[in-house]
DNA sequence: AATGATTAAGATAATGATTATCATTTTAAC
DNA sequence: GTTAAAATGATAATCATTATCTTAATCATT
C-alpha cells in the first residue's frame, strides 16, 4: 500500500472505520454503523468509497459463498476454511501452504475437499486506466 | 473424491458435461448447454445437482468477482489472478506459492495487491449430517 | 400389481446484495 | 463569482441464486 491519493471524508471515514476493526465487515454492515454514528452517507458512498480503497491497494474484499463481499484492510495474510454446505468460514491461526499441515492450523475439524489460491491486483489495462485518470 | 454416492440421470449429465470441460462454467452456461443438447431439464435441477456433487466432494466453485459462481470438477490445483477493476481473472500456468516468483508464473503484467487462500470442505456438524443422511 | 412414503424435478415467484441512473450538492479551477 | 468536474444521495434496475409449491419418478412393502 503505497501512496493514497486524496480521499474524500466519507472515504476517510470508511477507511478509518476498517482500521478499528479486527475482523471483515460487509458493505451494508459498514453503511449500518456509520448511520449509527450520526455519519449522514448513502449506501452508495459507501459501495463507491469501497471500491475506490480496493483501487488503491488500501482494502480487500472476498466473497462469502451467500454471495456477500466482506472487507478488510490489506494487511495480514487471510487465510480461511469454508464449509461448502452451510458456509461458515473459519479464519486459521496461520498459513499452512502444505494441505498436510493444515489440521493442526485448524481448530475444528473439517474435511477438506479442495483449496483456491488467489491473487487480486489491476491487469494491465486497468492499470494504466488508473495512473492516467 | 471418494466413492460418488448414486447419482440421478440428471446429476450425471452434469457431472459428464464438466469432464468433457477444460474451463470452469457457470451454472447458467451448463443449463443452456445441455438444452441445447436436447436434454429437458430446469435451472433448478441444474443448482441443486451442482450441490449435490459439491457435497460429494466431486466438484468445486469458486465465486467471480461480479458474484457468479463457476464450477470444475475437484482435480488438478486452481491458481488465478484477477483484476479488482474489470473482474478478468486469468488461470496461472503453476503454484508460485510465493509471490516473488508470480511474475514469471504470468505471461500478462499485473500489480498484485492482495492474495488469498481458502480452503473448502465440510465443517462438523454438515459432515455429520451427510453420513447420516 | 397396488399402496404409500420418499426423493427428484419443473416452473416460477421471491430474495437481496450490488449496480446503474439521475438529480443535487460539494469541491476545485480559473 | 462563474464554470467545470467530481462526489453524493435517493432510488430504481439488475440478475444470479434460492425458496416455494406442485407434479412426477423412484423405492420399499404388502
Ligand atoms: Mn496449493
Ligand atoms: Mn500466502
Ligand atoms: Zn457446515
Ligand atoms: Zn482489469
Amino acid at each position: 500500500m503505497s501512496a493514497l491519493s486524496p480521499l474524500t471524508p466519507h472515504q476517510a471515514t470508511i477507511f478509518n472505520l476498517l482500521k478499528t476493526l479486527e475482523s471483515e465487515v460487509s458493505a451494508q454492515m459498514i453503511y449500518a454503523e456509520l448511520r449509527q454514528q450520526k455519519h449522514r452517507l448513502g449506501l452508495a458512498t459507501v459501495y463507491r468509497g469501497l471500491k475506490h480503497l480496493q483501487l488503491q491497494g488500501a482494502v480487500q474484499a472476498r466473497l462469502l459463498s451467500n454471495g456477500e463481499a466482506v472487507y478488510s484492510l490489506v494487511s495480514e495474510e487471510k487465510l480461511y476454511v469454508t464449509c461448502v454446505k452451510c458456509g461458515i468460514s473459519v479464519p486459521l491461526a496461520y498459513c499452512p501452504i502444505d494441505e498436510q499441515v493444515l489440521p493442526q492450523a485448524l481448530s475444528l475439524r473439517f474435511k477438506i475437499f479442495y483449496h483456491t489460491l488467489e491473487f487480486f491486483g489491476l491487469c494491465s489495462p486497468c492499470l494504466e486506466q488508473e495512473t492516467v485518470a
